[in-house]
RNA sequence: GGUGAGGUUCCCGAGUGGCCAAAGGGAUCAGACUGUAAAUCUGACGCGCGAGCUUCGGUGGUUCGAAUCCACCCCUCACCA
């Protein structure tokens, strides 16, 4: 089978929600040497999984000969995108946009080469926006927006229809902005197609006609899906909230497992959109699963693909380590080094406390992040469902951690696993 | 500036003097069943091991007793100007 051009091959995975013309972006590809771009807002100190599959097609296209950008948004951070927000956003203060903005380029600059010539590029719209002034601002570019056009536009229009919310010009404005970054970026690197997800179409068009205007030239414009799972829920979250790309906020293990558990009804569409494995592979990997009775293997390549793709072969061996540990059912093989070797992994572990006296379990676990409230301990002692070294621990020796946790009842004199329901561990040590 | 409608526990949303830590739904967590999946059933779901403690925009007040009544204030929205 001879090698799918790049549109095929994202049509095959699903990941083009709307496109510009077609044809002509098509032809355009096939052109030669295209240069795009896809915005990112600072708004945290790392981007999250709902970030990865615009990084990735990034990424997709440059490895079909194209030259992407990364655009950090110092200046669209600053002001906050309403499109699709139900409510007004709190707007951050300028250091903390900035000093986020430098941790989304260092992010973005592990990912993509920037460093081999004329190679990708890493943009921030506060490099041109910070200086214009408001009057030329209006003038030079407000002037080419229509503003019937503005609030007819799907994006904003439930802020401006719905009863009980507004939107204030501030963000209002937000469309603008973001058109002038593709102006800027066609007239500074020849940029000539923008993506983004699903919800950044009316952004998009927006610049798209504003390069028209002000460049007098025809440009193109891609968007994403929006990641769904099959039950409904949002994708992208666990208990702890986001699931950040930032191995200090989310551990290599910790990613690996969210992975590990995708269900299968969303198993194989996520290794189109996240993997750079061929679709036609994808496509036999599910045949083989469902040929074969039980568990599926797709969870775990997918789970593989995607570590090693953000954090590395050696975050990936020690995700596996842990998991492999853990899950196995089987502690007894493990070693002293071993157990330090868990943590060095990234499993989450605690000293335990000097003075265990007066001190509940449910205090205990949840000051180490267990679990989230006294409650939750509780409810897991009464269900058996917290196993301290392979031993279940039920509701009356909540007082007993003195016990628990001496020196003669931990694995070679200082480790403790501690497991709470099904898939949470956590190692103390004295 | 005027008029009207609102601000309830993570979200939606009931509740208009005690029976309210506050209905219902969603999300979430745990148990059973499984495959670290889904579906289903069960339990938890402000905080606290517990006695108990702290909530219903804010501050005061009325009352034996307030999320519920009163006053003032703050915030949001809509319409008008």
């Amino acid at each position: 089978m001879s090698k799918l051009s790049l549109i095929e091959d994202l049509k095959a995975r699903g990941l083009i929600a709307q496109t510009t013309s077609e044809e002509e972006l098509v032809e355009h590809l096939g052109s030669g040497r295209v240069t795009l771009y896809c915005g990112f807002d600072p708004t945290a100190d790392s981007l999250h999984l709902g970030h990865l599959v615009p990084l990735l097609m990034l990424k997709r296209f440059q490895e079909y000969g194209h030259r992407p950008i990364a655009l950090v948004g110092g200046a669209t951070g600053l002001i906050g995108d309403p499109s699709f927000k139900a409510q007004e956003r709190q707007l951050n203060s300028a250091e903390v946009v900035q000093d986020w903005s430098n941790c989304l380029k260092r992010q973005i600059s592990q990912f993509i080469e920037f460093n081999d010539n004329g190679g990708a590029i890493l943009a921030n719209n506060y490099d041109w926006t910070s200086n214009v002034d408001v009057l030329s601002f209006l003038r030079d570019i407000g002037k080419h927006f229509s503003v019937n056009k503005m609030i007819s536009k799907e994006s904003v229009k439930q802020r401006i229809e719905r009863e009980g919310e507004g939107i204030s010009f501030t963000e209002f404005t937000y469309q603008i902005l973001q058109s002038y970054d593709y102006q800027k970026l066609n007239e500074l690197y020849d940029c000539t197609l923008q993506i983004g997800g699903s919800d950044q179409w009316g952004n998009i068009t927006g610049g798209i006609e504003l390069v028209r205007r002000m460049n007098g030239r025809s440009v193109h414009g891609l968007t994403l899906p929006l990641i769904t799972k099959s039950d409904g829920t949002k994708f992208g979250k666990t208990e702890g909230g986001a699931v950040w790309l930032d191995p200090k906020k989310t551990s290599p293990y910790a990613f690996y497992q969210f992975w590990l558990q995708t269900p299968d009804a969303d198993v194989y569409r996520f290794l189109k959109f996240f993997t750079f494995l061929d679709v036609a592979r994808i496509e036999a990997i599910e045949a083989e699963d469902q040929a074969r009775e039980g568990r599926p293997e797709a969870q775990r390549i997918l789970a593989e693909e995607v570590t090693r793709l953000v954090h590395g072969d050696d975050a990936l061996a020690g995700a596996r380590r842990i998991t492999e540990a853990l899950f196995s059912g089987d502690h007894s093989t493990l070693d002293a080094d071993d157990y330090a070797q868990l943590q060095l992994d990234g499993l989450p572990a605690s000293q335990v406390p000097a003075e265990l006296a007066d001190l509940p379990l449910t205090t205990l676990l949840t000051e180490a992040g267990v679990a989230t409230s006294g409650k939750q301990v509780k409810d897991a002692l009464q269900r058996s469902a917290v196993v301290i070294n392979d031993e279940v621990c039920s509701l009356d020796r909540n007082m007993d951690a003195a016990t628990l946790f001496s020196k003669e009842s931990a694995r070679f004199e200082r480790f403790f696993l501690v497991k709470l329901g099904k898939k949470k561990h956590h190692l103390f040590y004295l």
